[in-house]
DNA sequence: AGCGCAACCCAACTAATGTTAGATGTCTAC
DNA sequence: GTAGACATCTAACATTAGTTGGGTTGCGCT
């Protein structure tokens, strides 16, 4: 707590993304509990592996600041799964897997903070509403994955890349880190084609295709959006499965 | 209670099946916890709708007895994004995620035990440990779509469709609804088509192809599989995401 | 038996994507 | 400042998948 409490005042972004996905659901108490719960903020660079498929771990953590992916790899070729933005928690799953399935990476360098598994394994035994919010916020993680499957079962690469880039800018709008014409990524063209299962060369004809469109502009991690709605409705991007603010969202009701 | 005791006389396959993917993992005393949250038994028919997307319900529901989708649509077109077998706690997400954002099929008749949510709450207020274990069902669930990202991502068609039958095989025999040269089941071509994001047409040719190779023969709801270790090489099918018995398997200690 | 429907099968053509082989630009290490 | 690494971009050709327009088979119904 104390190492916590020193790094919220040398990096005050800290405690204002801890549980950003979340912050509509908790009351004031349980941000408190939750942010309580954190034991340090630690920093990583570009690339490093916060954890590896197979391992097991004592810590969870919530990306504070930056990237970071959700990658597999089979046969020497990695694929992205999912991507993480400030507020996520990334890896809660390792809590209830114990070995997790998959490998966890930073694009560009990162802050996280880490909560220990022995207090989460408290707030399971003392606090059943904030353990229904961890719980939810590791199904949301299923309900990317599920939107994801639909995307690459029916889209298009340009389409696939509209979509991903449309959910980035509204989850990063979630936290509050959104611009209306854009935003900042470090991720790379190639990283964008593990994403869709096209090869590089194949992303950067469909990145080509929606400059042409006038939809999308991507140069070296800076994303130009001419207009949201064009290129939501071109990738057939409906926001309501990030359970934010749409027919979806999650109750406040309690536990 | 009362209900389900006659329902098990009745079909004597309900209790067998119970939580089947998390067997290994619980103790005789959850098991019989877990029984006893179960309300009721139901039987679906073929191509019924156990849960529409955006609906709230107060059930969950574990499958005794069938086969089931998970399904999006968008643009009229539908997409399965993961299947269920005997044992798989279908939609414990709805506990917690309250509405869902897919819904939930029957491939064929099916058989249901319904679990109310009130008594999963006292569960979450009660006994961390079997908490525990819905919670990992579920992220279970979200390793599954990590698993078919990856796949969709990497593989050709044909390998998707042994890949789908590899880990079809894999669960059934998980639940011991296994024989070694395949299965029975009531998916159709253009079921597995709609799992694999590819048209009807171009899944039969994959069939075809899978035919001709000796690798899976399909015909009618019956799988015939010659080899299933050369299946699951020409799939890369490796089943340790499955949780089953492999690397990544659960520990069973105590939470 | 004969009808109708659904699943399955097939071929020819078109569109999307992968592969190979480069060229160019930008940043960093030395 | 130069070399090397890496990201981006492009073109030509090969493979995979979608589309169109059929045909065949099996099964339930009357």
């Amino acid at each position: 707590m104390i190492a916590f409490e020193e790094e919220l005042r040398r990096y005050p972004n800290t405690g204002r993304f801890l549980a950003g996905r979340l912050r509509h659901s908790m009351s004031q108490d349980e941000r408190l509990r939750l942010e309580d719960m954190v034991s340090a903020v630690v920093h990583h660079e570009a690339g490093d592996r916060i954890i590896a498929r197979g391992n097991t771990c004592d810590n969870s953590t919530m990306l504070v600041e930056g990237f970071m992916v959700r990658t597999l790899e089979s046969n020497g070729k990695r694929s992205i799964v999912s991507f993480h933005v400030p507020g996520d928690f990334v890896d809660l799953h390792c809590f209830a897997l114990k070995r997790l399935d998959h490998n966890i990476d930073c694009i560009g360098p990162a802050t996280v903070a880490q909560v220990p598994h022995d207090r989460i394994k408290a707030t399971m035994a003392d606090d059943p509403h904030l353990s229904r919010l961890l719980w939810f916020s590791t199904l949301l993680d299923a309900a990317l994955h599920r939107e994801w499957i639909m995307k690459l079962e029916q889209l298009t690469t340009p389409r696939r890349i509209a979509h991903i880039f449309s959910e980035i800018g509204c989850r990063l709008g979630m936290v509050g880190l959104g611009r209306p014409d854009g935003f900042d990524t470090p991720l790379t063209q190639s990283d964008v084609a593990d994403m869709c299962g096209a090869t590089a060369i194949h992303a950067n004809r469909a990145f080509a295709d929606l400059r042409r469109r006038d939809l999308l502009i991507f140069e070296r991690g800076r994303v130009h959006i001419p207009d949201c709605a064009e290129l939501h409705a071109y990738a057939d991007f409906h926001p309501d499965y990030l359970y934010g603010e749409g027919d979806l969202a999650l109750e406040t009701e309690d536990a």
